[in-house]
DNA sequence: GAGCACTGC
């Protein structure tokens, strides 16, 4: 090994580092578990293995005892002072042991389970606070609570609100349009999470605790979860996990959430698109009069793993603050009510509660790191020669090139390397990597090896490697942004946050104490923004809005936004739901974009589904066979080696059609739909990703469905298996439909212009027309990377994109 | 000559 690699670090003061507010925690086993699971993306049936593999392990003794911190507002001190009197877990029992009561399964094996798991439950440390969260949760309608990672909020949050009172569900008399309606609201929790995996493995732990069958197993199921493609719930389901998009779904059919008494707002820290929207619409729900709930009120609690609680209150408070003036009317007390609004939050409680972690000592560049893979390879080694075994290490890079590259790197280093030391065993992690390589990172190193894992961002919050002791982080991302004004989205690498370097940090004190380094120095780490910048900010905003006019939000600067949009980034989205015709000149939703609004599709890709219903229902078969490919990760697998490069072109021949990308997908799926013996081996043959394609059939049919439900195509279409020639010029006029701002052409110096805005595109090496000249061009995506990129080509005629444009007037 | 990570009845 070159001399060089024990140098950078030597000297950079771990003791000074080391105080840096590490809160030093114990951990907690159970929790710890749960989380691998829930977080162990990509593999469903690795989440569906037996439970029993759950059991609790061997932990080291913690080094501190645990803190908990309970904010509540000022004016109710005599419940933080019930917290602090005798232990809790007492007084759970009392409310436990009606759940079975009204059922006939025998549910002893089920319940022995539970009791047994009872235990491990007690000691995590939001157990403690379960009453005082109950006797919050009967005053006020909004909760926020801070649950570090390990504290164990997902999973026992529910648990202790099932059986509330106020949980239970509520005849009403609803009256809508003139017209009186009796209905029984609430009755349910649901829980929200940002991932699908996640919301099916934390279902199936808390159905565990509960003592109770999973989602449909039974119909006396209390625990169920709902996600794209995947629901499981049975008429007693009371606790539902669900991701946030499918929240946002049952919405546009109940904007009243009516079988809910409570909304769990999980992971919201992670700030994605569909969690603003989801606290945007509860806000103005539990702050609205409840007409459509009969009055019942909704509970709403907002979990978080970071202590930006701030935001969120003023948010909820603001809300009040609004709807003020109709209780102000109801009470007839004025002057009160405006003291209000200096004084604490009357409806709105926060807690806060540690997790569980061990400490993770931080160890900082002394000088700032130009080439991290190159710093990276040096720390590894260092590691691997001073550090004691078992210690798997950890390295954030920022994608796939660097990520392999490293790879490189280290295997060529190690080769050389003292063959008195362990062995050292490299994997790559990242999405793109192919299942099985992927699954390799969990499995335990073999003897005498440690393990390297080199990962992107998915090891940050999707996925959980087991036996880190080391994180190298780099100290940056690839982030994807969309640029308004030329409405391309670029890729780019830039600094994390400092909420994004603490999660990378942790990953090293899951199972023992741990290390981390940081590719950057203490003042970089400093000028880190603190959150994450929410994706509202960073993606086109026509889908959300066409979201919120489909649900009769047609005020769209009104609309409480946690975080509000620029008003370039809104008036552009306006603009292209304009262009498709999905919303009227006045700007309320039309016909189509209603329609539209209810298909898993973006606003563009929806609109081009319903022009090819108007060619005729051979052409929106083989559009929805496109747009499924489009809705979908790469379908082709990426080429690692040149021998493979050439042996996946020769396989992909028969599939590649020289109108571009889009027909080329139609064929693979229509291939690959005819392949009745073995789809796994013909996707492999032809290196096409057999797990995208499973997605394409899923998409497939669900878009067949709701085209069928919508009329657009009839049973016998549907059925009528013989095939037809697929129409290569009303296909792509159709994608026109939605497309043709998407459009360039060549110019005499051989490269593409768009024709809206003139810029310069260069067709993406992934694409079949890839190196071609073509008179003109479509293109689905306008990515700016290293360069500005057309994704999803086809070739099309100049005049077909002129009328495409002129219908647009 | 190139692909951060998620999601949708």
């Amino acid at each position: 090994m070159p001399e060089k690699v024990r140098t950078v670090f030597e000297d950079s003061g771990d003791e000074k580092l080391v105080k840096l507010k590490l809160s030093p925690q114990p951990t907690e086993e159970p929790e710890r578990k749960k989380k691998r699971n829930k977080k162990r993306k990509l593999d469903d049936s690795e989440a569906s293995k037996p439970a029993d593999q759950d059991e609790p392990r061997e932990i080291p003794t913690p080094a501190k005892q645990v803190e908990t911190t309970i904010c509540v507002p000022k004016k109710r001190p005599e419940i933080t002072s019930q917290t602090n009197g005798p232990p809790s877990s007492k007084s759970y029992p009392k409310s436990k042991p009606r759940p079975f009561a009204d059922t006939k399964t025998n549910f002893t094996p089920l319940r022995e389970k539970a009791k047994a798991l009872l235990e491990t439950r007690r000691k995590l440390p939001v157990f403690e606070n379960a009453d005082l969260i109950r006797e919050l949760l009967r005053k006020q309608d909004v909760m926020l609570l801070v649950g570090e990672t390990g504290s164990g909020k997902s999973t026992q949050i529910p648990q202790f609100l099932v059986d509330e009172f106020w949980c239970r569900p509520v005849p009403t008399q609803i009256t809508r349009d003139g017209k009186t309606e009796n209905k029984m609201v609430g009755g349910c929790i649901a829980i929200t999470q940002p991932r699908r995996v996640a919301a099916i493995s934390l279902a199936r732990r808390v159905a565990e605790e509960m003592g109770t069958p999973l989602g449909s197993h039974s119909p006396a199921s209390k625990v169920g979860y709902s996600v794209r493609f995947d629901t499981s719930t049975s008429p007693s389901t009371r606790v539902k996990f669900l991701t946030e998009g499918m929240l946002l779904q049952e919405m546009l059919h109940d904007p009243n959430l009516t079988k809910y008494s409570a909304i769990v707002v999980d992971e919201v820290h992670e700030r994605g698109i569909n969690v603003d929207l989801t606290l945007g619409f509860l806000r103005n729900l539990v702050s609205g009069k409840k007409e459509g709930r009969g009055g019942v009120p909704l509970k709403v609690i907002v979990m978080s793993a970071t202590a930006d609680m701030e935001s969120l209150t003023d948010f909820f408070q603001q809300g009040f603050k609004h709807s003020e003036p109709t209780q102000k009317a109801i009470e007839g007390a004025d002057a009160e009510a405006d003291k209000m609004d200096t004084s604490t939050p009357k409806d709105i409680s926060v807690c806060h509660i540690k997790g569980r972690q061990f400490a993770v000592k931080t160890i900082y560049s002394p000088a700032p790191v130009h080439d991290f893979v190159d710093a990276a390879l040096k720390i590894i080694f260092q590691i691997h020669q001073k550090e004691p075994m078992p210690g798997d290490i950890l390295v954030f890079l920022t994608g796939q090139e660097t990520v392999e590259a490293l790879e490189h790197l280290v295997n060529e280093y190690a080769m050389g390397m003292d063959p008195s030391l362990p062995k050292i065993l490299v994997l790559p992690l990242f999405a793109a990597l192919p299942q099985a390589a992927q699954q390799r990172v969990f499995a335990p190193a073999p003897p005498r090896t440690r393990k390297i894992v080199l990962s992107t961002n998915i090891a940050e919050t999707s996925v959980t490697v087991s036996g880190v002791r080391h994180v190298i982080d780099c100290g940056k991302a690839k982030v994807k942004q969309f640029r308004t004004r030329l409405g391309l989205d670029s890729l780019l690498v830039k600094p994390i946050s400092k909420s994004a370097a603490i999660q990378r940090k942790g990953r090293a004190g899951r199972e023992a104490p741990g290390q981390c380094f940081r590719l950057y120095t203490e003042k970089d780490y400093l000028g880190f923004d603190d959150t994450n910048t929410p994706e509202i900010l960073r993606c086109d905003l026509s889908q959300a809005l066409l979201n919120m006019k489909a649900r009769g939000v047609d005020d769209i600067v009104g609309f409480p936004f946690l975080t509000r949009p620029p008003r370039e980034a809104l008036e552009k989205a306006l603009l292209q739901l304009l262009n498709i015709n999905a919303l009227e000149d006045d700007g309320k939703i039309s016909p189509v974009g209603l329609h539209i609004a209810k298909l898993p599709l973006t606003p563009t890709l929806g609109r081009v589904l319903l022009a090819a219903a108007e060619n005729g229902p051979e052409c929106l078969l083989d559009v929805i066979d496109i747009i499924s490919c489009l809705s979908v990760e790469n379908i082709f697998l990426n080429t690692t080696s040149e021998e493979k490069k050439e042996a996946a072109e020769a396989a992909r021949r028969d599939l590649y059609r020289r109108e571009g990308d889009h027909l080329t997908m139609l064929t693979t799926v229509r291939v690959y739909a005819a392949e009745h013996s073995d789809r796994k081996a013909w996707a492999e043959r032809h290196l096409v990703s057999h797990r995208a394609m499973q997605s394409v059939m899923d998409v497939r049919k669900q878009l067949r469905t709701q085209c069928r439900q919508a009329k657009l195509l009839t049973s016998e279409a549907l059925n009528n298996t013989s095939l037809h020639d697929p129409s290569p010029i009303l296909i792509l006029q159709s994608f026109l439909a939605g497309f043709a701002t998407n459009t360039a052409r060549l110019v005499p110096d051989g490269s593409y212009r768009t024709i809206v805005g003139n810029q310069t595109v260069a067709i993406h090496p992934s694409s079949v027309l890839y190196g071609k000249k073509l008179e003109a061009i479509m293109y689905n995506e306008f990515v700016f990377t290293n360069r500005s990129y057309a994704r999803g080509v086809s070739a099309v005629q100049m005049d077909w994109v002129g009328e495409a444009l002129a219908g647009k007037d």
